[in-house]
DNA sequence: CTTTACATGTAAGATTCTTATATATGAAAG
DNA sequence: CTTTCATATATAAGAATCTTACATGTAAAG
């Protein structure tokens, strides 16, 4: 069955999915999702900051301070094998969730 | 933007889309959606009675007790006319949502 | 009689996401 | 130079959804 958490938790895989292009910080992080999805997916940094530091308990990515050439002290974060050993089942369940709600729909007046 | 209670509330499309096809109480309705979707969506009935509560409260159904031909009493659900003009704009908003994810990095077979 | 299927609910709790608030620096505009 | 904007991180309070566990009762089947 579709995990309880996949039905939430789109920004789970939205950062997931943007970190594996590469190391980034929260700020940016926010930024990228929205651009990449045109606009349809926003999460207020509130939503981003507090999720960063829960998937980095689980240990799905790892965040290290640094300063930028502009000398602002920032946070970047990255995917760990663990985290990126995440991402493909995830978008599997994601995937599955689609298929249901598109059974849904077609089944509804067969 | 896709709005904030898309992101989670399966349930509520699922309920909606499977009331289109005709009136039905909690018990059954929790049936139909496991079945419909081969069993990958599965609502306890905890889950749902509260939420069919819920979206009574909004009118986008309606609830009536009957008593069923072996004497059971229960709670019938039908889809208010304004749950079907609900249901169209949800379902555009589903569809954006699984665009939007497609979009961040292809999620198998979409 | 005892278990399984039917049928409805409440309670406590975890999790996620929202808005609002707070802090602080660098760069650009006036 | 000083206000304002973009960068950057963070917490708090609260709403909404979904989970497990609990509680109740009838009917049919074995």
């Amino acid at each position: 069955m579709i995990g309880a958490g996949i039905k939430r938790g789109t920004a789970e895989l939205a950062v997931l999915s943007v970190l594996e292009d590469g190391p980034l910080h929260g700020y940016e992080l926010a930024r990228r999702i929205e651009q990449q999805t045109k606009g349809a997916l926003r999460f207020t940094l509130a939503a981003l900051y507090p999720m960063l530091y829960r998937m980095e308990q689980r240990r799905w990515i790892r965040g290290a301070w640094e300063t930028s050439d502009n000398g602002r002290r920032r946070r970047c974060y990255r995917l760990t094998p663990a985290g990126k050993k995440k991402l493909s089942p995830l978008r599997q369940e994601w995937s599955e969730l689609f298929q249901a709600l598109r059974r849904l729909k077609k089944v509804a007046h067969a």
